[in-house]
This record gives structure tokens, sequence and C-alpha cells, in this order.
DNA sequence: ATATTTCCTACTAATTTGATAGGAATAGTT
DNA sequence: AACTATTCCTATCAAATTAGTAGGAAATAT
């Protein structure tokens, strides 16, 4: 149904959550993991992705955790999503011809390649530090109004 | 992988198949099937999610068969992928609140929205009447280049 | 040493996807 | 009236994907 799976949304809060505490050095997924309220053995599969787009470093044992490797401005979501989910186009022919034996006269193909790209470009405008701003608003916002 | 399942590909291309052959009156399914390459048993499963959202009329037996409910230029691609795959967003809360206790407050949700928001307006600027020079030109392309 | 944490692999349950099958209802044709 | 062609409807099924759990090995600080 044209979704994202829990790997590009999980993922996007997770690095959320790293953007917030850039500057608390390692952080423990235990942690992430109850702030954002996702299953910590789940999570742990999101990592490798990241770590292997270079987008967050680690370390083990005592004392360790997880970082981001760059600063939240730094980091586009798109960088985020597109580790988790591969490309980011709504069909497969777009970015492997092999797969339909049309894609030399589809007109379609031409079509969610677009869209693919209108995707990109609109996670790529966004960076961790725009949301971590979006965040510290929204938490205004709702200090004004319901309390 | 956010990707379109085959019911919006698939959709995309037999309406395109509909939009070329709009002047000939009703349209075997079995025509559609043999020119688009896919299994008429499996197509038969969308035509009544197109004809729902209005945009196909049908006749049954002899001489009966498809087409368009209006000009290919009065429908875009958004009101077939639409009424195929369902709402054009990338997760579930944006379109059902209930799913998620934390969309109050969830940045990823906005973005998933504005996401949702671009890919709309993408199809919508498509309609079929343009997928249809588009396929004019492609044929026109491939006889100079390729013979 | 010990405690803590990431890292790695295997397994499993649930859901979605893509497809097939059989026949009922309908509309033209002879 | 009988016949043929076609849409329409429902059930079933296999394969793939997704979401999640489990157990323990490797590494690091104290």
């Amino acid at each position: 149904m044209m979704k994202l799976s829990t790997k590009g949304r999980y993922g996007a809060r997770l690095m959320l959550d790293l953007a917030i505490h850039y500057d608390d050095g390692f952080v423990l997924l235990k942690d992430i993991a109850k702030r954002q309220d996702i299953s910590e053995g789940y999570m742990e599969h999101l990592l490798p992705h990241l770590k292997a787009a270079g987008l967050i470093n680690s370390l083990r044992g005592a004392r360790g955790g997880y970082k981001l490797a760059k600063a939240p401005s730094e980091i586009s979501l798109k960088e985020v999503v597109q580790s988790l989910e591969g490309p980011l186009t709504p069909a497969e022919c777009v970015v492997a011809p092999s797969v339909c034996k049309r894609v030399s006269f589809c007109v379609t193909r031409d079509i969610w390649k677009e869209v693919g790209e209108k995707i990109s470009q609109t996670l790529e405008s966004v960076t961790l530090k725009d949301m971590v701003e979006m965040q510290k608003n929204k938490g205004k916002a709702s200090l004004t109004y319901n309390i």
C-alpha cells in the first residue's frame, strides 16, 4: 500500500532521538527504546544498516552506546530512510530494469521514476536538525495550549 | 520497501490501455491482459475498485467489456492509484491517528504527511491523456532510433 | 574478574501479496 | 428458446515479507 515499513519509521524516530541527545555522548539503546516506546530487540536490527551507511558510531561494553557520526544538520532524513528501506522508488523496475521486459517502452516506469525523485527531494530537504527544531516547537505549543 | 504493489502498477497499465483504446467502445479484459502481459484472472481483482471509484464502466455478456467512464484527460493517475492502493501516505498514522498514541507530539508524522502530499501532487498532475501522449512519443522515438 | 553493552545469528508468527479456480449472473446472437 | 461470450463474485492457496523473540559471543570500562 505504498507504505514505509517499521524499519523506516522506527529508524527515523531512533535517529531523531540520537539527534536530540547529540551532546550527551554515547546513548544507550535501552534508553532510546524506552523513550520511543519501541522494542529494544527489534530496534537492534536497524542499527547495522545505519552504521553501514556511516550515519552512527557505536561503542561496545560498559559506558558504550550509540551516537550520530555527523552533526544533526549534516544528516538528511533521506539518508536515514534510504539506508533502511533501500531505493526510494515506487517500483523495482526503475532501479532494476531487468525485472521487466517492457522497460524500454513503458510509460508508467517513467512516471514511477519521477515520483521517486519527488520523494527523494522531499526527504533530502529535511535534516535531523530541522526535526529537532520541530520537536522543540511542538513542546512549546503543548505547553501553551494544553495546560 | 516503500513500493507500490502490483495493484497500483498493473492498474496504471490497465487504465493506460483503456485510454489508448478510448474510441473503440467496450474493450475485452482478455485483450488488455494479452497486450499488457498480465494474468487475466489477477487483473480481474482490480476492476471492482476502479469501478467503485467511478473510473470505468462495464458491460456484461457478449459484446461486453470495459471502458473509461470519463475522457482520458479527466482522469488523473492519482485517482487510479488511490482507488487501488488506498491513501497515498507513507505511514498509517497520518490518516488513522488512533494507531499510535504519539501522534500529538510526533514530528515524523508531520513529515510523513508532507511526503504523502508531494506524492499526491505528482500523481495528480499526470492524466491518462498525458500518458497516451508519452506513449506515442516513445513509439516515435523507437521508430527513429531502433530500426 | 565482573558488569555492561554492542553485535550476530537463528528462529517464529502474523500479515500481505500475487495468483488460481469454479461457477453465477447478464447480455447479445441465432 | 437455446447458445455463447463475457463480467462478476467468492473461496482458496502458496510464497514472500514483516515484525518480533531468543540466546549467546565479543568487547570495553571499572
